[in-house]
DNA sequence: CGTACAATGAAAACGATTTTCAGTTTCTGT
DNA sequence: ACAGAAACTGAAAATCGTTTTCATTGTACG
């Protein structure tokens, strides 16, 4: 059930954030590239500004923060929630994945066939809410970090 | 299957602090009554400063930090992860329920019977990870909020 | 009751994130 | 191609939440 981390489509995402308006420059190229590229692994704002200027040194932070904030918001990466702080990010799967995160390491895989629509509605049938949104997610130890 | 928040005994929650060599003062008095009379949502530190100082204008923010904290460790109050933020905490259900958020105001309810154990071994069993922990959230609106 | 030490609150330090702003780059229409 | 409008950039400064420091106070234990 556990699935390798989808291997990104760059391109893919460059539609989307054109097609929300967005202009595709330099620095937005290069951060969706570092997010792209690890995408087995959770990283914060500035880990991806250090990775970043490997390739572009003039990158500034502010970018950082501006373009993840655009990928979010397009829905080509999400933000991943752990005890430690929850400024990371990962690229998000195609479809409604959930994430197996590792404590130590921050490395990710996903599992899906879980199906919750069903519970998600009973719940709802007795209470006072309309349910939204769903979150699961499994935290654990990778094998290296055992 | 959802839940009245369970109505929360103080005397316990100071039992179980002193049973973990803390000391039972005025200020985490102050701090336990709040986040115990608002066991129905979800409150941020300052929150729980403001609401603290009108009973005990004295009472410092740092302070009511560092209890927040040992209120966490001694497992009576939980951290609450949003969209807007993870800084804020609620008292915690007694055994593992799993949280109903209203998105908009905050409101909580619990639901519980759902037994995760059998997929989390599943998963488990066809990855590289040793599973620790699970984590599961639904996010809505709450009646009055819809 | 008195002592040891945890806990307190104010101020300062800190780190992460946001705002401001002047200069640059991208896209659109011609 | 090219000019102009608007979005985007990076550096500095402001801001916000959180942590550390430290002198003082309060609590629990003997």
């Amino acid at each position: 059930m556990p699935a390798e981390p989808s291997s990104v489509n760059l391109e893919e995402w460059f539609d989307r954030l054109e097609d929300s308006g967005y202009r595709l420059t330099k620095p937005l190229r290069v951060v969706a590239e570092v997010m792209a590229k690890n995408s087995y692994c959770t990283l914060s704002p500035t880990e991806v500004y250090d990775l970043g200027r490997e390739h572009y040194p003039k990158l500034g932070l502010v970018t950082v923060y501006r373009t993840l904030e655009k990928l979010e918001e397009v829905g080509v990466i999400q933000r991943v929630h752990q005890a430690g702080g929850c400024n990371s990010y990962i690229a998000a799967p195609s479809g409604h994945q959930h994430l197996l995160i590792c404590r130590n390491c921050g490395r990710v895989e996903y599992f899906q066939g879980i199906d919750l629509t069903d519970l998600v509605s009973r719940v709802e049938a007795k209470s006072y809410y309309s349910i939204q949104d769903h979150w699961l997610q499994l935290i654990g130890l990778y094998k290296s970090c055992q």
